[in-house]
DNA sequence: GAAGTCTCAAGTTT
DNA sequence: CAAACTTGAGACTT
């Protein structure tokens, strides 16, 4: 209490004008403050006991023993004690709608402008527009909230089972939950049956107002993002991390003044051009992200709103109650940092954050029922929606770590155990919400496949390929009677009958060993435009005119990088049933965006043969025609994003002197299986190397964004010329699209 | 008291 | 494996 004295009186001259009037009342707050702390101590006191006997570890902040942190946690400068302070009354003008989460603008009360973020981000931004952008995204800092609220003053680091049912009363009446506490301390506190029941009403109806405001969040965010918005966020974020990536391979990224993470500078990037999505924090679903959506950074959770925070595993808002914080948990994600139990797939044993060992004091720290973990508790007993987002290393590549997101849960339990290095620790039992779509069960179930744990359902061959792929393509039926595809020849590349076309021939680069970025005597680099097409695990940067790569010619030896699409499938993939399309592919492993898939194999033939090549119609199904007209997209990165590194963006029209049409009706590999979509996450790329002194093109199918296990791989084939109707404005396929999706063009052929 | 700056906790990625 | 890194909350300052 001297050092409070000290602070107090230190304060009192530093503030030349003061009145008797606030002295006095600064005295009376001082008394207060002192018979609530000590009251508090004693509560401390009372309660490490407990925890003892619950048996937290002995150099815990609760434990007697040890320093008593209660005390630093008194030792509060005055304005922190707010609360205590009557409030006036323009309380309430905090300048924030009570119903929107803390820190969230003034100005995102308008309506949303759906998918505002990114088209936005794809003009050349002017000065003027940038400001305006910035602003209508939420990026001038939100203004500060600093709503002191009895939780943080009146200290918290308590266990979840000690301060339930004792501090409701004081602290927060939205938390009682009369179920679980009457059990707990039931007689107790001596109140009288009247005073109970009132207690109880109070109680109830305090917590459905909350919930009320809860909910009437989740209304107010729902109508923006939405599943494009998502994906161009996503795009243009891997886009640009491909190509730093790529100018940090050939050491052309300067990284002397600026962050070497690719991911994290990429972000910075977005940041600045304000492009992301769903940049309001909000309880329950993110508009356009799905269940099951995969992401390989925790950067690309924030850029979308799925997980608002960059490294911790709780995102939390303060909601304006009656005139107190509520904390609200929004999303968790699992990462295994903590020993969760992630057995069951509905069920998500939780740990809160916080433990560690302190190599400085050499002590356990145990965590504290404070910021995430208070969210936690809070929503425990608002019932409230959170987000679950599991993180997980797959079987086939253990390096890469990949997060699923699982859709929606409710906290059912929480209590305290001892966490691995001997810290009590808060565990929460998260409960799935039934109805949606399985995510990390599909998770679970593949890699059981993968490991031969469980025997598969539907299969008729195990693989496909009959041993031409290096990994074994399975065929799987377990929608209708079919027992397989028309007969076909397994074939893993291109039958040409002749070299293709006007380009000069070339007898590839001189390099001893494998072409490495940056090299300024490969001439396969030179023909690229200088550019290593590929990162180093063999990820497209950028689609181009064309793409050149090593082949046989080259003296570089056959591990070179710049070979990803010769090296066969590289992925588990499956051909299999679908409900209403035929046969269709699909890959077991999750895919990066700008993963190579497969090359479109098959029999390489003359416009004439078309029909020829055909069935009883003349229609030849499995044919690859680069000359259709195919629907422009944007993949590459938007070289105004990157000014500051480079302008060089190389343009995604295709360059082909001349057609190269591909039949795969007799010979050919998996991508006679793709299906058509218009709304696609696979396309092709003419890639041309040198056999026999001659160039050959061929058509190489890479990730458009990450793709699931188990998702439907499709293409767009395009329409063919001859399809086109004359006078017609919009060109009409032979075949109904069944593609679902809200671009559809209704047919393709 | 509003608006700003500073610090810290949180863990990821290479 | 240790270094380098971001975001947002809350503390602190002007």
């Amino acid at each position: 209490m001297n050092n409070l004295k000290k602070r107090e009186i230190y304060l009192l001259f530093s503030h030349s004008i003061l009145t008797i009037q606030i002295i006095v009342y600064l005295l009376t707050n001082l008394l207060q403050l002192q018979q609530l702390s000590d009251k508090h101590s004693h509560e401390i006191k009372k309660r490490s006991g407990f925890i003892m006997e619950e048996g937290l570890c002995p150099s815990s902040v609760f434990s007697s023993g040890s320093v008593d942190k209660s005390r630093i946690i008194e030792v509060k400068p005055l304005r922190s004690l707010a609360p205590l302070i009557p409030k006036s009354a323009q309380g309430s003008a905090s300048g924030f709608s009570p119903f929107l989460p803390i820190g969230e603008p003034r100005e995102t009360q308008a309506p949303p402008v759906p998918n505002a973020a990114p088209i936005r981000s794809f003009k050349n931004p002017t000065v003027e527009d940038e400001t305006l952008n910035r602003a209508a995204n939420g990026h001038i800092p939100s203004p500060p909230q600093h709503i002191p609220s009895a939780p943080h003053h009146i200290p918290n680091p308590t266990p979840l089972r000690s301060y339930k049912s004792p501090l409701v009363d004081e602290e927060t009446p939205y938390g009682a939950n009369s179920d679980t506490s009457s059990s707990v301390d039931g007689g107790l506190n001596g109140h009288g049956n009247s005073h109970d029941q009132k207690r109880a009403a109070l109680q109830s109806q305090s917590r459905k107002s909350s919930q009320k405001k809860i909910r009437k969040i989740q209304e107010q965010s729902d109508n923006d993002g939405g599943r494009e918005s998502v994906n161009s966020v996503l795009m243009t974020f891997d886009s640009i991390r491909r190509r730093l990536c790529q100018l940090e391979d050939a050491n052309q990224l300067d990284t002397q003044n600026a962050i070497k993470r690719a991911d994290l500078r990429a972000n910075n990037a977005m940041t600045f051009k304000g492009i992301r999505t769903n940049s309001r924090k909000r309880v329950g679903v993110a508009p356009g992200v799905e269940i099951g959506d995969i992401f390989f950074f925790r950067i690309e959770l924030c850029l979308v709103g799925l997980h608002g925070q960059s490294m911790s595993g709780i995102d939390y808002v303060n909601i304006k109650c009656e005139d107190k914080d509520l904390p609200v948990a929004l999303s968790i994600v699992s990462s295994g940092v903590y020993d969760d139990d992630a057995e069951d797939n509905d069920i998500l044993i939780y740990s809160g954050q916080g433990e560690h060992f302190n190599k400085k004091d050499k002590h356990i720290v145990d965590q504290k029922l404070q910021r995430g973990n208070l969210a936690l508790d809070r929503s425990s007993q608002q019932h409230n929606e959170i987000r679950v987002i599991r993180g997980l290393r797959d079987v086939g590549n253990k390096s890469v770590k990949i997060y699923v997101y699982d859709g929606l849960y409710k906290i059912q339990d929480s209590w305290t155990e001892k966490g691995q290095s001997g810290g009590g620790i808060f565990k929460y039992k998260f409960v799935r919400l039934p109805g949606q779509p399985s995510a990390f069960a599909n998770w679970k179930m593949v890699q059981k496949w993968k490991a031969g744990l469980l025997s598969r359902s539907g299969l008729i061959l195990a693989d496909l390929s009959t041993g031409v792929e290096s990994i074994p393509v399975s065929l799987i039926n377990d929608v209708d009677n079919e027992k397989g595809p028309a007969f076909f020849t397994y074939l893993c590349s291109l039958r040409h009958s002749k070299p293709y076309g006007l380009m000069q021939p070339s007898h590839g680069c001189s390099c001893s060993k494998a072409c490495t970025p940056g090299c300024p005597n490969c001439s396969c680099i030179q023909r690229n435009g200088g550019d290593f097409p590929y990162i180093a695990n063999g990820i497209l940067v950028s689609r181009k005119q064309m793409i050149y790569e090593c082949g046989p010619m080259c003296q570089c030896l056959p591990n070179c990088k710049n070979r990803v699409s010769q090296s066969g499938l590289k992925l588990h993939m499956e051909v299999f049933r679908t409900k209403d399309r035929g046969w269709g592919l699909r890959s077991l492993d999750p895919i990066r965006a700008g993963t190579f898939i497969c090359e479109y194999a098959g029999e390489v033939i003359d416009r004439a043969n078309v029909s020829q090549n055909g069935n009883e119609e003349g229609i030849d199904e499995y044919v690859f025609d680069t000359s259709r007209i195919f629907e422009p997209f944007k993949w590459n990165y938007e070289p105004n994003i990157l000014e500051e590194v480079s302008s060089k963006c190389s343009s995604e029209d295709y360059d082909i002197p001349s057609p190269l049409i591909i039949s795969a009706r007799n010979v050919g590999n998996v991508a006679r299986f793709m299906n058509h979509s218009c709304a696609p996450n696979v396309f092709w790329q003419p890639v041309l190397y040198e056999e026999n002194n001659q160039s050959f093109l061929h058509i190489a199918f890479f990730a458009l964004r990450h793709i699931s296990p188990l998702t439907e791989l499709t293409y767009d084939y395009g329409i063919a010329r001859s399809g086109h109707a004359e006078g017609s404005s919009t060109p009409k396929g032979r075949n109904k699209c069944l593609c679902g999706s809200s671009k559809c063009r209704g047919s393709f052929c």
